[in-house]
DNA sequence: TCAGAATATTCCTATTGACGTATATTCCTA
DNA sequence: TAGGAATATACGTCAATAGGAATATTCTGA
């Protein structure tokens, strides 16, 4: 994956909400949808570009299509998400995210 | 500086070929210029940007504009930065560039 | 004070991307 | 096998941005 790209998956609000959220593993569409509270086709589409770009990669379950980080990435790609997400830490709306991601009951999808 | 403006400044080919070099310190329009091999006011343009987002400083000395990283960014932006410099060192035309900066000869801002 | 060097800005055009609505696809289950 | 749930895609629109050409600005030194 192209630096230029990592950085351009990074560089939209939602796209960012989502990358935070798949650091701490794979999660469905539904989960994401219902932690950051979006209408389905823009997690949809956010998601579509980052697995375009090489980001995301998918493993579909029964009816649920569950995304994680790519672990196919270069070291320096994992180093640099590794490296911000001591950063994201500080940001409200991503720790809140986070929040609501832990207490969330049981999705369907689970 | 927000995190999301952060990758915009380095979601663009040019502008994180500029960041690269500033890495190293500050530097004048002109040896940008030089080291990319690319227009004057391409690289006016892209520094106006990161200027506009907090990322970048000046500091005019008689004729030439000094830009630099600007020291004032947060704790997690200033790491973000340094953990992908790492990375950096492993891209063909961001290696070309240091060198190519390295062995220029001094140029008339020196 | 005028010429020229260094740099920024304006104007124009083309591309990209973000968002919503509607629709399609895929898979499961009754 | 039909209906519904989960997800993706197509289409249209609007805003943001990249790039070049031309021009403006700011400063220096003769």
């Amino acid at each position: 994956m192209v630096i230029v790209s990592l950085h351009k998956c990074l560089s939209d609000p939602t796209r960012l909400r989502i990358v935070n959220l798949l650091l701490r593993g794979p999660l469905c569409v539904c989960e994401l949808q219902e932690a950051l509270d979006e209408p389905q086709v823009k997690i949809s589409k956010h998601i579509g570009y980052m697995k375009r770009q090489g980001l995301l990669d998918v493993e579909r379950k029964a009816n649920w299509n569950f995304y994680r980080i790519s672990p196919a990435l270069s070291e320096s790609v994992l180093a640099s998400l590794e490296a911000i997400r001591t950063g994201y830490a500080k940001d409200p709306q991503l720790s809140q995210d986070l929040k609501k991601l832990e207490h969330s009951p049981g999705a369907a999808c689970r």
